[in-house]
DNA sequence: GACCGCCGATGAAACGTTCCATACAGTAGC
DNA sequence: GCTACTGTATGGAACGTTTCATCGGCGGTC
């Protein structure tokens, strides 16, 4: 089909195949007059490289493989964006695949990645995958847990510290004035969830203030999870509803919000207050605008393709664990009671 | 590094290397009794293919490359979801990339797809890239055009009538009662955004009202564009800003949406109408609901993508040209004046 | 019993690159 | 003038698969 391959190079410029080869691949090793003359037959005749056969024989990939929980949720097209950047800049390409919460998927997308001897692979992980990690790691292919810190160690991984998050996110409820707070989320198996639940129960138990916690626990963490959530809470009498509602992220929380406000005719924050996970760019753009625990999303990507450049380059580098901290946005939706509408919120964007 | 390779399955299977790739590529040709054999030592012995070798001698790829004009717009999220649900059905891959409206990258994933000899090309374009596309077709690499309109028929493409989508809005617009009318978007590099414009202006121009279309041109089509565009529209006196805002897309209208309410305090829909593109999931989530011009993402990508692959099947197919029409969505953003506060505006989801 | 056909298995060539051992030219040192 | 050395260029092997021409065995026919 193609046809334009190295050897027509070399004719054209007179000079051995190797030699272009070296051009190619460390022209400093080559005098500059051949250089030139391979660089102008190249541009013309439009050379391309194969890059199936350069992998083939030098075992090196200019792909790295990421796998995403969520690829709708702007937290993580933000990461793979940082990524991408970070790839970019080593003329390096991302293949992509979306789990959407699925085991299947999941298996899917990384034996299609080790098929094709990507260089690492960038996962954050639904499924329990350690055994498959660590046949690719075997096979020379490291992996780098995004958003998911490593318990084990066995992974370097770029998380968010998602215990301080929920601690945080209901410090600031009960500091507004917050009493019986329910989190708003699943399922428990993602392990944010459950850190993110873990840190508001310990917050309630060192309030000073008796806080009581509950659960209502969703199918995903989507914006149709949250509106189904939010019906959920309707459907008691007004007395018993919690006070303040902590999303496991801010699609769930702009779910929320919806079902509260236009379905129930809630007050936000009058009458509840609501908090979200990520600050998406349509956090402050939401109907209330909406306080959230922003987590730095792009740098995580840059920071996990980084270090898994860097276990490529020395396989033998020990696994670490690069934990941002997440950071609390006030906006409306959890200004204390009465004082809502004087304070329109303006923090972060 | 890695190891296991198909001369190993043959050993242990005690048949042929030929065998076992007849095997794994037409097992119909195989007895029964190798095909199990053979089964069992790839099972055994954890052998993966290795798809450089493979594509290096069958030239035949299991990726296909997607190059993306804004990867952050839920919109085109949406899209390469729907491609990629398309893809894994045939265990394709995606290799992704965001151009995020720059040509230099655009040209950087074009050349890097062509390595990889993906089996086809799925673009968003920003550039003019036709002779870019007409060189891997003849490489044996085929391109469809996403969200664009081909309008020379060179290739085939899968898009929304973005020139009856905006004159559907402005139609709508001068329906409830708006005259003044800005087109807020840019850059017009970007087709949909001349189109888009253009529809509005055909509009205008049929309406028995007189009704009048400015530009209000913007870097962008991001949340941050409308933002400023809104704050340039508020400098203005009041008595001079226009009735109603037809955003080049949602990103942009919420943009608007926020400068005018927070920043201007602006009545919407009473004061100013807003209405955006794409019907993100956000849209409905907006400080005010947000009307806007539906496209059915995930079937654009699922289309592409099919044919695509039926154009790898055939090189010679004609081009064709795929067209959705957008659909209306109402919400309170454009209610007729004076109507909004009693008009929730239940459509959509 | 010899021959024919057919099905399945086999072995080797080929894909386009990288890399290494080797060759070669030119220079410096004695 | 010979050797040693340095800096470049060269040719061919190797990567792991697919594919295709060929081969062997077996059952059926005459």
């Amino acid at each position: 089909m193609a046809g334009v391959r190295i050897r027509d190079v070399a004719e054209h410029a007179g000079v051995s195949v190797g030699t272009v080869s070296n051009v190619l691949n460390r022209p400093g090793e080559v005098s500059p007059d051949s250089v030139e003359r391979v660089n102008r037959a190249i541009e013309e005749l439009g050379y391309v490289r194969n890059d199936a056969a350069r992998k083939l024989r030098a075992g090196v990939s200019t792909t790295v493989g990421f796998v995403v929980l969520d690829g709708q949720n702007p937290f993580f097209t933000d990461v793979v964006r940082g990524a991408e950047d970070e790839a970019s800049s080593h003329n390096l390409a991302i293949l992509y695949g979306n789990t959407d919460e699925d085991v299947a998927r999941e298996r899917m997308y990384l034996d299609l990645f080790e098929e094709q001897q990507v260089r690492g692979v960038l996962i954050s992980p639904y499924g329990d995958i350690h055994s498959r990690l660590e046949r690719l790691r075997a096979r020379g292919i490291p992996a780098v847990l995004v958003d998911r810190f490593s318990g084990d160690g066995r992974f370097s991984s770029v998380s968010v510290d998602s215990v301080a998050g929920g601690r945080m996110a209901v410090e600031h409820l009960i500091d507004s004035g917050r009493r019986r707070i329910a989190f708003v989320g699943g399922p428990f198996e993602i392990q944010q969830v459950r850190d993110r639940l873990a840190g508001a129960r310990v917050a309630a138990e060192n309030a000073v203030a008796p806080v009581e916690v509950e659960v209502v626990a969703t199918e995903a963490t989507t914006v149709a999870a949250g509106v189904a959530a939010g019906a959920r809470i309707l459907a008691r009498p007004r007395g018993e509803r919690p006070d303040a509602l902590v999303a496991a992220n801010d699609l769930v929380a702009l779910g929320l919000l919806q079902a509260l406000i236009v379905e129930g005719r809630m007050l936000v924050p009058d009458e509840i207050a609501i908090i979200g996970f990520d600050d998406i760019p349509f956090a402050a753009a939401a109907a209330v605008p909406l306080s959230s625990m922003r987590q730095p999303s792009r740098m995580i990507g840059r920071t996990a393709l980084r270090i898994l450049l860097e276990e490529t380059a020395d396989p033998d580098l020990i696994p670490r664990q690069t934990v941002f901290l997440p950071e609390l946005v006030v906006r409306r939706s959890t200004a204390p009671t009465g004082v809502a509408a004087a304070n329109p919120g303006r923090h972060g964007r």
